[in-house]
DNA sequence: GGTCGTCGGACAACCGGTTGACGCGGTCGT
DNA sequence: ACGACCGCGTCAACCGGTTGTCCGACGACC
């Protein structure tokens, strides 16, 4: 390991001027600068992470806190993890995983131990004891997703109702008029006052009622083979629907099955359309579902810039609406 | 943020006292130690871990280095992840996220600025430019998978051999004697030389010799119409096959959806066992899924054990070799 | 009773970088 | 010609722990 002070040495400086050049922290004469450069290159100089955090007591680190056990994190968290670590790192940041029990347990300390200078916020529920836990800290946080009351914290999350209405949209204009969402209800993965779910379920309520269109809505178990079963109940009690919203990861394959075995078939007598789940489904379907793929990546990009602005600047970025984007499949076509 | 110097004065003893309690480096008596724990409990006392990464050398965290973009990181990474997390965590030490692009890129300078101790690998290809990399800079690491040649490296890997060895117990048990495995070929997602593929095959090349078992082995695009397609093109040209491997993450659902396009159903006419993909795919499929199931969560927890117990005692630990874990599921019955 | 050994604790020199205070030489203004 | 000022560097005091060295007190042993 090479220090500024082998730098400065070779360069015939003193520390302090190496220093200056390396943050650009005040003026230095060209060839002075140009010298310590020189040397800088030659001993492949990095400066000492530990040394700098301890100076400026900042670590230029983050931690991505979620929940070890509960919830099994779905696909959509890869990307989400892989873009705000790409984005941590683009902002000369580090992003350390922080496995915490659902309670906050641990979350407190962490600031206290100089470890990290921010927290960002995985699967945050209506009513989160983290998000409580980290207020009455005072940590600086942002979150993906948002509590019922988010109003002035930092947040990015996706914008529910656009979502919807650009899916009703879509089916809409293949003549869709009677629709059915299925989402999530009981089972180990699902959790009373999971943000996603109560807002889709609300923004696809009053959207519906807004277009005059009818529906109605289930909740389903996370599993292919709960979801085979309610999709054949829902189409024998309401023959009248010709699509389906899924927002149900586990259970989507399950719907399009059942619809089969309800003896109809996708997409020409139902539509199917998925709601927040990522590309890999779609593949994963034959055929290849049609979805509103849920911003994974923009959304851990935007947690990390959110809060590192915070964080640099003291500024308060607006939080941060992302719809979900549609991805064309050959699960939707005209109503029957 | 309360410092040791705070302890001290509060507990009228030298800040070096302190230190030795907290790490009981050396022997103080007990009424000084009862005067700085209650000292520390009141003033709620957390070492920095700037300074004390500083004055130690080591920073006491670990880098998990996985490729930024190219190929899409499978359900299975997430629990990986979580349990590496956990892991390490447990030792007390930090796991920072460390995306690079395929190159060994970046790789380098991670261990000059003094940021990690040791890095973990994941996605490891069995010719991989950055254990070149680490190799040569001499960087303490291990990996979760391995190269061709990983003799002297520290890793976890799954056994290919075993979990192989157990399928085809499990099929041969049910009566079936003329298998098909259909493994990953071609699209972005299929790397060259990737372990897990290329193990995979020759240890059911070798295992299905050994046992005088009937095979015919070929790659399959990894989504679903793909699997589909070439599931029936199989079938058609192999009706004597009665049960198939499928190790493919995505094709897995459209090859089952295949076998019924050949007009055969899942599990009376063909079995269906998933190799090395996770619990959630089955719970996507209807019927569930039989499979092999990844180790994810305890090859996270080995790497770091290992790569940690490297750095501490400077012991190396021999490389594990984890089985693939039998899920039972109903796409496996007695051959026809 | 004197000497030596042991034990508990304090002192201070680091670890590597940051930054305010200061100093030196030169330029400009009057 | 003299002082004020400015530009560029250096000095040294931190940031918060760690640890080798030293010192005083006390008990044991001869």
């Amino acid at each position: 390991m090479t220090t500024m002070q082998d730098v400065a040495d070779r360069a015939g400086v003193s520390i302090a001027t190496v220093s200056y050049v390396v943050n650009g922290t005040k003026a230095v004469t060209p060839g002075t600068r140009a010298k310590i450069e020189a040397a800088m290159a030659e001993l492949n100089f990095q400066r000492n992470r530990a040394a700098r955090a301890l100076a400026i007591r900042r670590t230029q680190s983050l931690a991505l806190v979620f929940p070890a056990l509960e919830r099994r994190l779905g696909t959509t968290s890869v990307e989400f993890l892989t873009s705000a670590a790409r984005a941590a790192n683009r902002l000369d940041y580090h992003l350390t995983l922080w496995p915490i029990s659902n309670d906050a347990v641990g979350l407190t300390d962490l600031l206290s131990a100089g470890v990290v200078d921010g927290v960002l916020l995985m699967e945050v529920l209506l009513d989160d004891p983290r998000v409580a836990a980290l207020r009455q800290a005072g940590t600086p946080f942002a979150m993906i997703g948002r509590t019922a009351d988010p109003s002035g914290d930092l947040y990015a999350d996706i914008d529910f109702d656009a979502t919807v209405s650009a899916a009703l949209d879509r089916l809409e204009s293949l003549g869709h008029r009677h629709l059915a969402l299925i989402g999530e209800q009981g089972g180990a993965g699902a959790l009373p006052g999971y943000g996603p779910q109560v807002r889709t379920d609300a923004a696809f309520g009053r959207l519906v009622a807004e277009r005059g269109l009818r529906s109605v809505t289930v909740g389903c178990e996370q599993t292919a083979s709960a979801g085979a079963d309610i999709t054949q109940r829902l189409l024998a009690e309401h023959p009248e629907v010709t699509a389906i919203l899924v927002r149900n990861e586990q259970a989507t394959l399950g719907v399009m099955l059942g619809v089969r075995q309800a003896g109809l078939r996708v997409p020409e007598d139902v539509s199917v359309i998925a709601l927040g789940t990522t590309g890999e489904i779609s593949t994963m379907s034959s055929p290849a579902l049609t979805m509103m793929q849920s911003p994974g990546e923009e959304l851990g990009r935007l947690g990390v810039e959110i809060l590192v602005d915070c964080l640099e600047s003291g500024r308060r970025t607006s939080p941060q609406l992302v719809p979900c984007t549609f991805l064309p499949g050959a699960s939707t076509a005209p109503a029957r």
